[in-house]
DNA sequence: CGGGACGGTTCG
DNA sequence: CGAACCGTCCCG
C-alpha cells in the first residue's frame, strides 16, 4: 500500500535528525534546561554548562525556586497563564493546550475491573469541559462538518464501570480531530490492545495525546503546519502517540513494561502491526516537549513491552468478528440481526463459537419480543 | 469497539 | 418558536 510506504518514509524524515541528540538524551536534555532556569544568568559565566540533575518534580504552574524571592517588582502583576496545569477527573488526567484547543496529554490508569460495567457511551455526549474557559474551549460544531472525527484520547471503553468517568471522557478536553478510519480501526485497535494487557498486568498506565510533527518541504526547509478547524481554530495533528506503562502486580519483583508509539494521522490498514510504530522513549521526549513517568528509572527499571508481551493488535478477520458480536448484541429487530450476519457471510468470515452463541441467544429474544408485539397488536 | 445522522419530544 | 435533549438508526 502507497500510503503505508509514504508513512514510514516520512517518519523517517520525522526523526532522522534526532540521532545525534541522542547522546545526551532527550530526559537529560530537559532536566539539565530545568537546572539552567533555576540559577541566576548573572552567575555563571556565558556559555557555562550547568551541572547534571535529576528531573524536576515541582507541580505544574509552581516557580521554579530554591530560595525564597526577594521583594520584586517583576511579578506585582503577576505573571502570564498558560492554563497547562493538570486538572484531575474521575479515571483520567490531563494538561490542556489554550491555543490549540486540545489536550497536550492524557494519562489514565486502567485495571481489569475498569473495562467491565453497564457504562454505555450511547447515553453519553461530547461536550466542551465546563472547567476549560469558553475563550480557549472547543465545541462541538466545530468539528461536525470538518472533516474530522472526535477522537478520544482516554477512550469511553476504557471506562465500563462508571458512568460518570465515561461521561467525562466525552468533555472536548479528552478529544483531537482525528481521522476516521485510523479512529475506528488502528486506534481502536491499540485501544483493545491496551484494555488487553490487563488480562496480564494488573495496573496499567496510559498516556495519550496529539502531535504537530514537522515536514520537510521541497524546499529542503522544515516546517511545522497543520491544519485548524470550526470557528475556534482547533488544531488537526499529524500523528498522534501513546506511552503505555505495564506492571505485572504491585508485589511483583518483575520490571514495569515501557513502550512508546508514534501513529501518523491518517488510515491505517490491517497489514500493519504495532511494533511499526514503536518509539524510543527518549525520542517522543524531545518531539512531544514531555516526560513520562518521570518517577520510573527507564535505564534500569523497565523493559520493552514488545518483548515482554505480544504488542500484537487483532488481524481483519478477528476484528470483524468482535464487531459482529458487538452488532448483534444491540440488534433490535430479526431483519437486522439477519443483515449482520448475511454481511459477515459476504465477507468470507465464519462465525466462532462464541458469536454463534450470542446470535442465538438474540435471535431467539427477538424472537420473543415479535410474538409479544404480534399479541398486544392484536389486543390493542 | 470506534464514530456518525436523524427524528420525535421536551423545555424555556 | 428554536434549542436542547434523547433514543434509534446506520456505518467501519
Amino acid at each position: 500500500m502507497a500510503e503505508a510506504l509514504l508513512s514510514r518514509l516520512s517518519r523517517r524524515r520525522f526523526w532522522g535528525g534526532f540521532v545525534c541528540g541522542a547522546a545526551l538524551g532527550g530526559a537529560a536534555t530537559a532536566a539539565a534546561l530545568a537546572a539552567a532556569q533555576r540559577v541566576p544568568a548573572d552567575r555563571r559565566r556565558p556559555c557555562e554548562s550547568p551541572p547534571p540533575s535529576r528531573h524536576d518534580s515541582s507541580p505544574a504552574g509552581e516557580p521554579l525556586r530554591e530560595e525564597p524571592a526577594p521583594e520584586s517588582v517583576l511579578g506585582m502583576y503577576g505573571f502570564p497563564v498558560d492554563g497547562t496545569q493538570t486538572r484531575l477527573y474521575t479515571n483520567h488526567a490531563l494538561s490542556y493546550d489554550q491555543a490549540k484547543r486540545v489536550p497536550r496529554w492524557v494519562i489514565e490508569h486502567i485495571s481489569k475491573h475498569k473495562t467491565v460495567g453497564d457504562a454505555d457511551r450511547r447515553h453519553c455526549k461530547f461536550r466542551p469541559d465546563p472547567t476549560i474557559p469558553p475563550l480557549f474551549s472547543a465545541v462541538n460544531e466545530d468539528y461536525i462538518g470538518s472533516g474530522w472525527s472526535r477522537g478520544h484520547m482516554a477512550p469511553a471503553g476504557d471506562n465500563k464501570y462508571s458512568p460518570k468517568a465515561m461521561a467525562e471522557t466525552f468533555y472536548l478536553s479528552n478529544i483531537v480531530p482525528q481521522n476516521y478510519e485510523n479512529n475506528a480501526g488502528f486506534w481502536n485497535r491499540m485501544e483493545m490492545y491496551c484494555r488487553e494487557l490487563t488480562e496480564r498486568f494488573e495496573d496499567v498506565w496510559i498516556v495519550s495525546g496529539p502531535l504537530t510533527l514537522l515536514q520537510v518541504d521541497e524546499d529542503g526547509k522544515k516546517r511545522v503546519t497543520y491544519q485548524v478547524i470550526g470557528k475556534d481554530d482547533v488544531a488537526v495533528p499529524s500523528h498522534l502517540y501513546k506511552v503505555i506503562l505495564a506492571r505485572r502486580s504491585a508485589t511483583s519483583p518483575d520490571l514495569l513494561a515501557l513502550g512508546a508509539f508514534v501513529v501518523p494521522n491518517n488510515p491505517i490498514g490491517f497489514d500493519h502491526q504495532l511494533p511499526e510504530f514503536q518509539v524510543g522513549i527518549e525520542e517522543l521526549e524531545k518531539m512531544s516537549g514531555l516526560v513520562f513517568f518521570p518517577q520510573v528509572n527507564k535505564d534500569e527499571n523497565v523493559r520493552n513491552i514488545c518483548e515482554i508481551d505480544t504488542c500484537r493488535l487483532m488481524s481483519l478477520e478477528e476484528f470483524t468478528l468482535y464487531i459482529t458480536t458487538r452488532k448483534v448484541q444491540s440488534a433490535r429487530t430479526l431483519e437486522r440481526l439477519g443483515k449482520i450476519m448475511s454481511e459477515l457471510q459476504e465477507k468470507g468470515i465464519k462465525p466462532d463459537e462464541y458469536l454463534l452463541k450470542v446470535y442465538k441467544k438474540k435471535e431467539e429474544e427477538l424472537a420473543i419480543q415479535k410474538t409479544v408485539e404480534a399479541r398486544e397488536g392484536r389486543a390493542g
